[in-house]
DNA sequence: TATTGTTATACTCTATAACTATA
DNA sequence: TATAGTTATAGAGTATAACAATA
């Protein structure tokens, strides 16, 4: 007998799905839906989002950081770092202080408050990607991890 | 010599990511805006979003269903449904009829513009998957299916 | 001219709370 | 009581356009 395939399918079985569950961009939708709806929870207690946590963790381990170089690292626009960049000055978790090389950029710091921020919401993300993961070999989390990258990297250009 | 390891360092090489990139839902939301964005722009022409695009497929292939049904497969809440349904019938693409058997209920059915719409944005989408994806192996591609699917329905529920 | 940051605005996707109508 | 749909509201994440200040 085989092994029965697990698909999409069995969540509403009388719907027909007329191939629409052969399309990635579903299902890396969904997960993320998933992950993303999860971790917001997680991390509510310390009043952060989980973009905000990835900026603070980057401005933490890069002290001095300017807004571009985020910018470049997440691939989002310069106006979409700033937003978060303000809500963090804004509640208290960090500091801009105009360079004195070039006083067009401004370095990024994290305050006390922003460095406890990011040490509790690390410890809430860890629980969180050990939980969802949970279900998968070492193997395939490294498949997964392997496979997104190469994704990523071979993304033709925006425009 | 080994081969280099191809990792997101390698985008903005002076940073130090501090094992951020060994999160995984910072990978899966980085394809997913990928994906979401570069397929927006080529849906545009059409006047329809990715998900509405979904909706208008699984109405198409199961004529009178019920929101409630497209609530359960999206894994998303009734009114958040319903949003992209209201915009569907404004714009002309579905239509609402009353289901006679239970007066709550009401079954959803496409218009022909919004067949029209439909098969001229599955073309698109097939473009675009075809497109963002030709770096993978039949075999990696089949793998990230697999794992992703593991991953949607290991996933602890929401509360 | 090019770069950095900023402001204003808008859009997509999602959620919760509270309601109506029907079963 | 429970289900189907709806309305109102809000929040997270993203984008583009346009601008000031500086290089």
């Amino acid at each position: 007998m085989a092994t029965a395939e697990i698909t999409r399918q069995s969540v509403v079985p009388d719907l027909d799905l007329d191939e629409l569950d052969s399309v990635l961009g579903l299902h890396i939708g969904t997960v993320n839906t998933l992950f993303v709806t999860r971790l917001e929870k997680r991390l509510d207690p310390m009043s952060v989002t989980p973009k905000q946590v990835a900026i603070l963790w980057l401005v933490n381990a890069n002290p001095g950081v300017k807004q571009t170089d985020l910018s470049k690292f997440f691939q989002i626009e310069r106006p979409t770092v700033h937003q978060f960049v303000r809500q963090l000055i804004k509640n208290g978790y960090l500091l801009n202080e105009p360079s004195k090389l070039d006083r067009r950029a401004g370095g990024l710091w994290l305050t006390d408050e922003g460095r406890d921020v990011l040490g509790r919401a690390r410890l809430a993300i860890a629980e969180h990607e050990t939980e969802l993961t949970s279900s998968l070999t070492a193997r395939e989390k490294s498949e997964l991890f392997r496979i997104l990258m190469k994704l990523y990297l071979s993304a033709p250009a925006k425009d």
